[in-house]
DNA sequence: CAATAATTTGGACAACCGTCAAGACGGCTG
DNA sequence: CAGCCGTCTTGACGGTTGTCCAAATTATTG
């Protein structure tokens, strides 16, 4: 069919087809966006295609005609869950125009994320962890480590900036040194502890000037 | 039956209890151990008990018989695993008498933990996310990342007295940043990176100068 | 040795899982 | 309008799961 077709035709036939995909793609990540729903709240392990189906506006079929598979849905949730994750202190680290300003507005958003995002943030914990065992899920989770590691170099090497210096330590010692402190706080405040996050703020205000 | 037996018949009685209750606690933790040489396999999620029982020399009944729960099993498993774990290092604490010696006996181990014990410690990671959905869980895993802090802690105050220094950090933050980094790393070798030892060894090298 | 208790076995059970396929629905095209 | 295609529903399938239990086996006690 497409060897016959003419050029114009057949430009019409590419633009047909990439809208079908971009639609189709477009109904994936609403399929996962309701997915993470219920995967924030059960968790990786707990939680089925019936589950999240019941959860949401859409029936177990559905999920199986746009996932090959439930691993293929999985990573279709985290690649997604990656996109909001990552630029989240991007507004801070452009607007701040002194240390102090970005100080309190990184603060200010790590707790809000704290608070409201507990659920999103034990599922990528969760998902991390499962990548030790699946290596289906390796390449992403990789993927967006590096990300998460470029967004706290983004604001460390501001912050330093803001300040004349250069960041102390390297890349990754800085994000594991975040993200081993988000980590601890967000199993204490999901443990109901209160003094969680105001222990990390008070953590976090100590550590950075020594850092940067 | 107590009430009417002698004093000394009573002693008896409660020395024979406890004698049961010892062997029947050794059990626990043999079934445990074997227990955990499959969920360090395939992780919690993927874990039955009938696969722990086939990979192991007890019928699926034993565990039953020893365990209320799967949970209660998985929680005797992490208990066992924190006692072999915590005191790792502190062989090399005590008889080191030079930062050097600390240093490349403590990188030492390090390297051989995470080469000869990746399966022990993936499990240990996915446990601790699964504390985040899981409230039975959070308890122990708390206690031992407590314990895990404390012997970074040992580890660090060490290494400063023998520079004549103290920890420029708190407990925490040191602790966030080393299990930050192992994590990483851990996956990293996980995924059949090469780089992952060595790269980790560098950064600790070049990080605990600075620190102490 | 007999009898009582503790331990172990292996099968039965209902519930749930991921997967699949046959068919229904609705819009678009020829 | 008829036929096709992408989308979606529904129910069924085989396999696995945690749990439970009655019977068998072993250890302990009187």
């Amino acid at each position: 069919m497409a060897r016959q077709a003419t050029g114009a035709a057949q430009r019409v036939a590419v633009a047909a087809e990439t809208l079908r995909d971009e639609k189709f793609n477009a109904r994936r990540v609403e399929l996962a966006e309701a997915a993470l729903e219920t995967l924030g709240e059960l968790g990786f392990a707990r939680t089925s295609l019936r589950e999240i189906a019941q959860n949401s506006a859409f029936t177990h079929g559905v999920f199986h005609y746009y996932f090959s598979d439930k691993l293929d849905l999985i990573c279709c949730c985290v690649r997604h869950y990656k996109a909001k994750c990552v630029t989240r202190y991007d507004e801070v680290v452009t607007t701040a125009r002194s240390r102090d300003e970005l100080t309190e507005g990184f603060l200010a958003k790590l707790a809000a994320t704290l608070q409201d995002e507990a659920r999103m943030h034990r599922l990528w914990y969760d998902l991390r962890s499962q990548a030790m065992f699946e290596p289906a899920f390796r390449k992403d989770v990789l993927e967006i480590d590096k990300s998460l590691e470029a967004m706290i170099w983004r604001i460390a090497t501001r912050y330093a900036e803001l300040g004349n210096r250069k960041p102390a330590s390297s890349p990754a010692a800085l994000y594991a040194l975040f993200d081993g402190l988000f980590q601890s706080a967000l199993l204490r405040h999901l443990a109901s502890d209160e003094k969680a996050i105001p222990d990390l703020l008070d953590e976090v205000r100590r550590l950075l000037p020594t850092i940067c």
